[in-house]
DNA sequence: CTTTGGCACTCTGGACGGCAGAGTGCTAAT
DNA sequence: ATTAGCACTCTGCCGTCCAGAGTGCCAAAG
């Protein structure tokens, strides 16, 4: 660890109660609050020079000469990685997960739009949900139907409930018969694979097979990359926005533009949900961190939740003046019950 | 027409007038303005008087003494219903709209959203669309995909390119015999029909069946609403959130907040498009006419789409303070080119 | 009777200064 | 190494002041 982070027990402590306190008040935090919080007897003064010699390692610093201290990014850090204890959630907000999340429902994604509820509302922050990668998902069914002369309902369905319709634009008129033909041979020859088994063989797959209408065959074929991807479908689920936006860090009228505008582009939180997976543990992303400009002043708590042979993450994003320690527990505890549910 | 709302000419420019400068800047307009602005020739202190005239009738009012005016609700109103010039879309506005609206896309869903962002893009407002109802389309086919042991999924396909896709909890095991001579029967019996006649006959249309499996086919009758009925899923697009949210009526933080969670509660938003659908009109909705508190400072452009036998809606948000006229063109073309499109 | 110039009046918003409060860093004493 | 004391600095708030904008009314002019 480098020498910045070799913090004496003092040290360790005062770092603590300040930004526990600043995660309370949002508001700079002064010698003297530390110094009767902090109930090992030491006096203002010196917890003054405690914190002179935090500055000096970057963990804090002052807004102005004057105001009291402020945690740093690295600071948050060094307090995330070091410093929680990490702390078990209520019995009560156990309960509340479980009881929010163990509804009936008429689809996976209802699943996780309920998710990014559970999570806003728990944490009053911003829940964040993305569905899975279709990429390792086995294929159960595919089926056609035609929608007008010229277009067809491509509706793939996938173990653990997910479905994807798409449209596909069709040359030849096909008749009924052999419609159903071409259906059964294509799920007699991709069934059971995943789709990205089935994108990378499905030429081969289809060589040579005789019955069942070409054209379509072709199709299937030519557009695998359409058919079989889900760059395009709307994957992302926010929920919370309302908690957020309220925030001291959201008084700038331009930083609230450009965090809505965040939500509404959802490309980059797609990207930082999915990219931050650690196979099994809690990823923290604080502040710039994310290389994400409308995140400059928030931090991201995510982990991924299992569903069959693929997995997908979900988070909670706020302030970086957040309870870490409450947060992930909650983030931990949602996706543990999450991966059950999607398992039934 | 009420008393109060019968002006003469010069009542009639200068409120006209009033609006049209009030618009563009946001702030009260004083006397002096509209004299110059207003060619016939006439004093500040004529206007002054016409000014206090329309000030009587409730049509424009003062934030304080010694500002400019302000138009009340009444006054747009007025200025909506008698005053506005209609406009025709600038040329290079309608060939983005075409232009923007009209590419591939994989499902109707998706050009709901691209007509969201279309709107939004045109009037740098928020635009919304919502899904049609399905009480009125046509069943094009219904299939059943077994998922786990437990459950079901029911894909619902309707005339136009819509598919709806539940997972539904079964009883007992279904081979796959049994249950490919279910969906045929389900098929025979009632594709062709509205949703809304099957969920109203599906009981006597199913009665005496004997091949097939009794158990789903029960399901199906007992289910009919949820099966059927569309209130459960998601029918709104909203884009450009952060188009409006800069503007001066939300500085108050608070309505800020009131205003987003409104956007993310959705209910009230869907009720306010259905409800106010006439025929083929447009329908504007200002300030709190619409009976919703987030709404109390923006206005509603509202109008209707059709795709093949049923509707749905798409509209614009904005302050109350926005420019209905142009707004106005740019919803009507944008519902017809997305007519156009889907009934295609 | 309508329009207009003139004028006194009112209200806002920004600039300015003063001041209490909070918090610091440094020094000298323990 | 810790602490008390102290001088210093910066913010945020409050009251005051003033220019600017706009009004309403009155009396004169058309």
């Amino acid at each position: 660890m480098a020498k910045q982070f070799e913090l004496n027990e003092r040290e360790r402590a005062v770092l603590a109660v300040l930004i526990d306190h600043y995660i309370r008040t949002a508001e700079p935090v002064g010698s003297r609050v530390i110094a009767t919080k902090f109930n090992l007897g030491v006096s203002p003064a010196t917890v003054r020079n405690t914190l002179a010699d935090l500055e000096d390692r970057g963990l804090i610093e002052q807004p102005h000469t004057s105001a009291g201290r402020v945690p740093t990014e690295v600071g948050y850090r060094l307090y995330v990685d070091h410093l929680l204890k990490s702390e078990r959630l209520s019995k009560n907000d156990r309960e509340k997960i479980k009881r929010l999340l163990t509804v009936d429902y008429g689809a996976v994604e209802d699943v996780l739009d309920q998710t990014a509820r559970v999570l806003a509302q728990v944490s009053s922050q911003l829940g964040v949900t993305v569905l899975p990668k279709f990429e390792n998902a086995i294929l159960t069914k595919i089926d056609l139907v035609p929608v007008t002369d010229t277009k067809m309902m491509v509706i793939i369905a996938v173990k653990s409930g997910f479905v994807r319709t798409l449209l596909v634009e069709v040359e030849a008129q096909v008749d009924q018969n052999s419609l159903s033909d071409t259906v059964q041979i294509l799920n007699e020859k991709v069934c059971g694979l995943s789709l990205g088994e089935i994108r990378n063989t499905i030429r081969e797959r289809l060589h040579g097979v005789s019955n069942g209408e070409p054209q379509l065959l072709k199709l299937f074929i030519d557009q695998k990359e359409t058919i079989l991807d889900d760059t395009s479908s709307p994957t992302i689920h926010t929920e919370g926005t309302s908690n957020i936006i309220s925030q001291k860090e959201f008084q700038d009228p331009e930083k609230l533009r450009e965090f809505i505008s965040l939500l509404e582009e959802r490309k980059s939180l797609v990207h930082l949900l999915k990219g931050s997976s650690l196979p099994d543990g809690i990823s923290v992303t604080i502040g710039t961190e994310s290389n994400i400009g409308g995140l400059r002043d928030l931090s991201a708590v995510i982990k991924t939740y299992k569903i069959g042979q693929t997995h997908g993450s979900i988070g909670i994003i706020g302030p970086t003046r957040m309870e870490y320690a409450k947060l992930i527990s909650v983030v931990d505890y949602t996706a543990k019950v999450l991966s059950e549910i999607l398992s039934r």
